[in-house]
DNA sequence: GATCGTTTCGTGAGCGTTCCCAGTACGATG
DNA sequence: CATCGTACTGGGAACGCTCACGAAACGATC
């Protein structure tokens, strides 16, 4: 019955058609294609114009099919109430990641995972083989989903170091406790004596770093008064924390908060106080934000390099997948202190 | 050759095990795997108990090999210099856009494209059937992007209005106009009367439709003066374009920034030149972004429903998907004035 | 009880790749 | 000149799924 049957060829040209063009075989255009490199001179031009001429894309879905590979990464984010500290790290984070896997063929696929339902279709995803490796970003401490990913064999990198050990699990942080310390020194070089810091929550890693920094910078220092206030990198509890620090000392003349937010709080409750920020009291925070340049005075603060984060992210991921199996060490990025006014 | 070969079956399990263990046959564990009604009670069971009993997941690659749907959406972000005007937006964008999608069985796919390189990457994952549908955030005004991948039959979404039009490509943005109209007859209600604005670049929509808004809310008042001073939505500029008003008019008592960063601007420059906010001039924002909760005062600011704008970017996408050829009128979602102490 | 329509199910034929194993051609080697 | 190794190349056999088609089973109808 001829005429019937649907239109071949509907539109993509496939492997064979390639061939046909370029008068080789399909397994020919294949090695061209992946770069094998038996293949003479002469027909690999001739494949490469043939391929050039038909604009032959290979199709990903039949190449998964049978390499078993998928060509893609995940980036899941748990979203939780970690939110408020992930917020500005989110976009930059993504776009290092993004630009360092634009050079491979990796794919990224981007999934928001809070209940427990979508975390069991991570595992589903990797445990099909959908994606090639997870990177996991924002996760409660007790979080079991990456070492779960891990046991399953795939490759896994985390954003932020754990709070319980992930051993086997690579993951690139900033370095926290070196950017708190060199913040609190800092102020300690301005002829600063009686400190205060305004920590993060004690159950995540970064707000335990950070005041850690904070301490290390002042141990053994003599004729200096620390205190600490505790928060939640939110701005509300900066502005509280600032209160009851003041209560405590009203002789307070640094301030290291561990993240923007609380330290912006901690300037509204120093003015409505009455201190002159840096005169009276200086201030430094922590992530270099859009909210520190924005703060009167604008703030002093520790930048992290959220994009190299992304990118080495990235990385961790790419060399797991391409060579399964290996140990990877955490990656620890430099900080940097970004002056301002308030310090 | 017994015992060579390599070993069948590595994990997961296939259709056509579950074939066995239902004592069916393929064509019916797909039917009830694709929801189809001609099976069976009794079967229907059946299969069910036996995917459930293997763990089966459908091989996604090899579904889309023959259906020649890839079941993942991409969201484009063209990184260009509108970064400041999208960084805000982005995480809530992509949490709305993923949430939506959530309940479907797309995926996310995220790419960063700002080289013409990457936009060719993009328009060959949408002909070689890569992607269902493609998201676009943020592209310059001329950009021919959307335009070759919606004539080349792909569904695409806009997020915010694109320039020139883009007929037959719908787009979801804020109410604009509504917001910055509203937020002028805020301050008019107030009793101000000496207006001035600082607008966004005049080449994005954004910044057009919220110039027009401050306008037509004083559209035909009587005894009201108005000035317009032009910014990039960054904070430098709004400082600037602070200094320029307050030189042409020192009477100003209301002031409309078309974003928050450039209120924040504003609001220095106004301390800076010894007025008070907002007994002195009122001052409204756009965004409501962090920045808006932490300058000082803190910025009255009229709000984007960011995460509803991603819920309908992902739900536009769907529809044509699922739908297509249909024409899809733009979505304007309202904004509201969120007040605080500046105005 | 033969015929027909419905509902339900099984099966073959791909979808476009990669992988692997056989060729084939050709120069080198004994 | 027979033989062998080497460099390339061709093609069969999957990969796991959907789809169209046809067979089977079962009532209902005349």
């Amino acid at each position: 019955m001829p005429g019937s049957g649907r239109v071949r060829t509907a539109g993509r040209p496939t492997l064979e058609q390639v061939a046909a063009e370029a008068g080789v075989s399909r397994g020919t255009v294949s090695r061209v294609v992946n770069g094998s490199l038996e293949v003479s001179a002469g027909t690999l031009k001739a494949v490469q114009d043939a391929i050039r001429k038909l604009g032959y894309v290979p199709n990903q879905a039949a190449r998964s099919l049978v390499t078993r590979r998928s060509d893609t990464v995940l980036f899941v984010v748990s979203e939780s109430e970690a939110r408020v500290f992930s917020e500005p790290f989110f976009a930059a984070l993504v776009r290092g990641l993004s630009q360092e896997l634009s050079a491979t063929t990796l794919q990224l696929n981007l999934m928001m995972a809070s209940t427990a339902r979508q975390h069991e279709r991570v595992e589903h995803l990797v445990r099909n083989g959908h994606v090639d490796g997870v990177a996991l970003i924002s996760l409660h401490g007790d979080d079991p989903l990456p070492r779960n990913l891990a046991a399953a064999g795939a490759p896994v990198a985390l954003s932020g170091r754990p709070m319980s050990g992930m051993d086997g699990v690579p993951y690139v942080d900033a370095d926290n406790l070196g950017g708190a310390r060199a913040a609190t020194e800092y102020l300690y070089q301005q002829g600063r004596r009686r400190f205060a810091t305004i920590s993060g929550p004690q159950d995540m890693a970064a707000g335990i770093d950070r005041l850690a920094g904070f301490r290390s910078a002042l141990k053994g220092r003599r004729g200096v008064t620390r205190l600490v206030a505790q928060g939640d990198f939110g701005q509300a509890s900066g502005e509280h924390a600032m209160r009851e620090l003041l209560s405590r000392d009203p002789g307070i003349d640094a301030v290291f908060a561990a993240s923007d937010l609380m330290a912006a709080g901690a300037l509204r409750e120093l003015r409505a106080a009455g201190r002159r920020v840096p005169d009276d009291v200086a201030v430094i925070g922590f992530d270099d934000s859009d909210v520190a340049r924005n703060t009167d005075p604008a703030l002093t603060s520790v930048r992290q390099p959220v994009h190299d984060m992304g990118k080495e992210l990235a990385r961790l991921l790419t060399t797991q997948i391409d060579r399964p199996g290996q140990e990877l060490a955490p990656v620890i990025l430099p900080t940097d202190l970004v002056c301002r006014e308030s310090a």
